[in-house]
DNA sequence: TGCCCCCTGCAG
DNA sequence: CTGCAGGGGGCA
């Protein structure tokens, strides 16, 4: 499910939920979602709820972290009730608790003092290192489609499917289009609608098109505002007349409007 | 650089 | 029933 507005809506809202908590123990329903020894956590104290990409860490007390990543299906709702899907409970000592639910079981927790494997391959997040002039630099490197690269968390870390798609159709770009093929102008305005539809997901609380909820268990709006995304045979928000289109591209869907993005 | 796969559930 | 789903690791 979740891509960068959907964890750094987590993010926000985890910060002032857990931060200052004591973790009392982590109950694991299914082995396969939880990586490393749960019992580690146990007595540390959470200081800090930093994202990577689309993933979470929690930063523990004496060096410990908490790696999370939700993958496709995952949820993180603080004080949820346990459901056929909840993989992970961690449960505080003041007894209020953070559910990790996981339809698919794709995504995961894990622990562990240096999670730098984790981070090192990943490029500039959009909203916090990426500038104009990296990002062109980075769409330079390679000939594959624009969207693809765009998804490519080596290249740019946090960007999906939904945003790539949305950003593009904003962009007037067609998602075939070869990365390096790209004018200067036509880069910058990709790169100033990709920040608009990240910081527009994050404002309207994420994308709860099937799963994902928010740490209160509250869905995302989003889906009320999708641009090209989900919207095959519909009509092109630009008024041309043309009807979105729905192809294939590395295996995911992809939407683009066959008038205004060339 | 593409495919297949990990899973479960829902729409067509 | 088949195919598809906001992700991404592993393989040829």
């Amino acid at each position: 499910m979740p891509e960068l507005p959907e964890i750094e809506t987590l993010r926000l809202q985890l910060s002032r939920l857990i931060i200052g908590k004591t973790i009392k123990s982590i109950d694991i329903l299914k082995p396969r979602s939880f990586v490393g020894d749960s019992r580690r956590a146990a007595g540390k104290k959470i200081i800090g709820v930093r994202r990577f990409a689309k993933m979470l860490v929690f930063d523990l007390s004496d060096g410990v972290k908490l790696a999370i990543h939700l993958k496709m299906s995952g949820q993180l709702i603080y004080n949820g009730v346990r459901n056929k899907h909840t993989r992970v409970i961690t449960t505080f000592e003041d007894g209020d608790c953070l559910c990790f639910n996981d339809q698919r079981i794709f995504g995961w927790i894990r622990v562990a003092d240096d999670i730098t494997g984790l981070t090192q391959k990943l490029g500039p997040d959009p909203i916090k290192d990426l500038t104009v002039g990296k990002f062109e630099e980075i769409l330079k490197t390679s000939g594959r489609p624009v969207k693809t690269v765009l998804m490519d968390q080596e290249k740019i870390a946090g960007v999906g499917n939904i945003y790539a798609n949305d950003a593009l159709f904003l962009a007037g770009i067609h998602p075939k289009t070869p990365a390096n093929q790209l004018s200067q102008v036509k880069s910058k305005g990709l790169y100033l609608k990709l920040l608009k539809v990240l910081k527009e997901g994050i404002k309207w609380g994420g994308a709860s098109k099937t799963n994902f909820v928010d740490a209160f268990g509250r869905k995302g709006h989003v889906q009320e505002h999708f641009y090209a995304y989900d919207r095959d045979g519909l009509e092109c928000l630009n008024h041309c007349g043309a009807k979105i289109r729905k192809i294939k591209l590395g295996g995911r869907g992809t939407f683009f409007c066959p008038i205004c993005q060339v």
